[in-house]
DNA sequence: CTGTGGATTTGCT
DNA sequence: GCAAATCCACAGG
């Protein structure tokens, strides 16, 4: 029996992040980040908005990305095979959430910055310090906010294999339709703050940041 | 709504 | 030594 079982969905394949980050980026929107944690509690939320960070071998490569000055042990992940969750600490009490792309060798991820909340809502309040009934941006909405509902861990999620129906992390597609992708800058670094590597589903009220986005719509997925 | 500052650790230079 | 892909609380308009 799968580790996750009654998961909604299918597995995502490995092939599904062979790509570079900024194509399979826009790919990723409307899929389930389907988390079991310690307990047995199933955590799932869809995928609302999400970031490219490209590897070293771009021209010209991408200052704001980790593995800019190449491999390192915090960043191994990245250049290692497609479908890894890459997960750093942050500000000393945060982490956030990639999952690698490109073929093995070559780095690129893909930084989740929002979900909504579909399924362990009560756990994720519980685990977010907030009240059973809180409005589901609170609990989501941004790359760390997320990590925490969620549970996730450096110490117990980074390097898991999210393509894997043995793994305790997984991304799962359920057939969620996104008609199409709202593009603009990143957010929150200071390096290539022009670069419109920031993708997420139009209207949806848990996308982090400000509401009004700026960004050109890309052609449907 | 906007802006500011603090918390607190890691990882690299 | 210090910057960092953040969040939250609080002040002011």
């Amino acid at each position: 029996m799968a580790i996750i079982s009654r998961a909604p969905g299918r597995l995502l394949p490995r092939t599904f992040f062979e790509g570079p980050p900024e194509r399979v980026s826009p790919l990723l929107l409307g899929k389930l980040l389907v988390a079991k944690d310690r307990r047995g509690n199933l955590l799932a939320g869809r995928i609302v908005e999400v970031e490219a960070y490209l590897g070293p071998h771009n021209l010209p490569p991408d200052p704001a990305a980790h593995t800019y000055r190449g491999p390192t042990p915090r960043n191994q992940v990245i250049f290692g095979p497609p479908g890894h969750a890459y997960v750093y600490s942050i500000y000393g009490r945060y982490f956030c959430m990639n999952i690698s792309c490109e073929p093995e060798g070559l780095a690129g991820c893909i930084l989740l910055r929002a979900l909504e909340p579909v399924a362990g809502l009560d756990r994720m309040a519980k685990n977010r310090g907030l009240p059973s009934g809180s409005a589901l941006r609170l609990l989501t909405s941004g790359p760390s906010r997320l990590c925490q509902a969620l549970g996730l861990t450096r110490l117990g999620h980074n390097g898991l294999d999210v393509t894997s129906n043995k793994s305790p992390l997984q991304v799962r597609d359920d057939g969620y339709p996104v008609p199409d992708a709202l593009v603009t800058v990143r957010i929150g670094i200071k390096r290539a703050v022009d670069l419109p590597l920031r993708f997420a589903v139009p209207g949806n009220k848990c996308v982090s940041g400000p509401t009004k986005l700026t960004g050109v719509r890309v052609p449907p997925i």
